[in-house]
DNA sequence: AATAAAGTCTACTAAATCTATATACATTAT
DNA sequence: ATAATGTATATAGATTTAGTAGACTTTATT
């Protein structure tokens, strides 16, 4: 499961996508808009612009945006820099790697084989979704609810 | 990630599928071969014989044993029982389904259709994916590894 | 210059969960 | 009778997660 803060990440990154191109937008709207703790959300947001992904602005009429196109960011970076493990076990992850303690020859390892394969299809979803086709992906259900 | 829990069982389970068929294996055994803690394994054990998986014979010469061949064991159903949920989000998870609570309309959140997809896509593998397989697995790493 | 509106940074705490251990008990083979 | 095994429940320690608090910095506006 992904942690709140990832969840939480990847929200505040789609309504800045939405955003994009206009004025920075508060942590307090961010906050009210998607039901998240400001404070908490105070972190995530820190974290993503020491990341690069956002910039902010201080002061009044200050907040935060996208350094990027929506289109560039994509869903698996915002779950490694939030620590989230694409990986369902440790010794299959490519940027959490750890060896499994109780493993006696990983290389050999069955189990590990077969999540090295669900680990190599959710990371195709995730490298090849950006928050500009989760924003689209919105759009369509909101066509089809409508409907 | 998968917690320890669910891995002790896999690998539990695997070791019990390559013993189908023979007299059935002590906990210890099973403990020392795949390294991990008895007690904790004891409990796993449990769990999955209380859920049917497994047969268990007490007294001297006593163990435990594949109920079902080990090609009818898939690993999803695993995951399943210990509590280790296929989902990376919760509003996604067909067993251990729970609103997101900061999510105004669930039935138009772009975010949870990405990981529904993820979760469909990783289900397919898990869900066709038996020990049987797990053990087949291991055996084409072990020749390729000779090589 | 003063004030208010924003973000920054660090520390802390409460709750939950996970991992493991302990202990007493029940059953069975020899 | 005894030893070897599994059964069951409770508990403890460690770790992680989620959230809160508070003091500080920067900037726009008046």
């Amino acid at each position: 499961m992904l942690s709140k803060k990832t969840r939480y990440a990847i929200k505040a990154l789609v309504i800045l996508g939405k955003n994009f191109g206009e004025a920075p937008m508060q942590i307090q709207k961010i906050a009210s808009e998607e039901h998240i703790p400001k404070k908490f959300l105070e972190q995530i947001l820190l974290d993503l612009r020491n990341a690069g992904l956002l910039y902010s602005k201080k002061g009044a009429g200050g907040g935060y945006g996208l350094v990027k196109d929506p289109a560039e960011i994509f869903v698996v970076q915002v779950l490694r820099l939030t620590g989230g493990p694409v990986a369902l076990l440790p010794c299959v992850s490519l940027n959490f790697y750890q060896r499994c303690e109780e493993c006696s020859n990983e290389a050999t390892c069955g189990v590990r084989d077969v999540f090295l394969e669900v680990r190599n299809a959710t990371l195709k979803i995730l490298s090849e979704t950006s928050i500009a086709d989760v924003i689209r992906r919105e759009g369509h259900l909101l066509d089809n609810y409508k409907v």
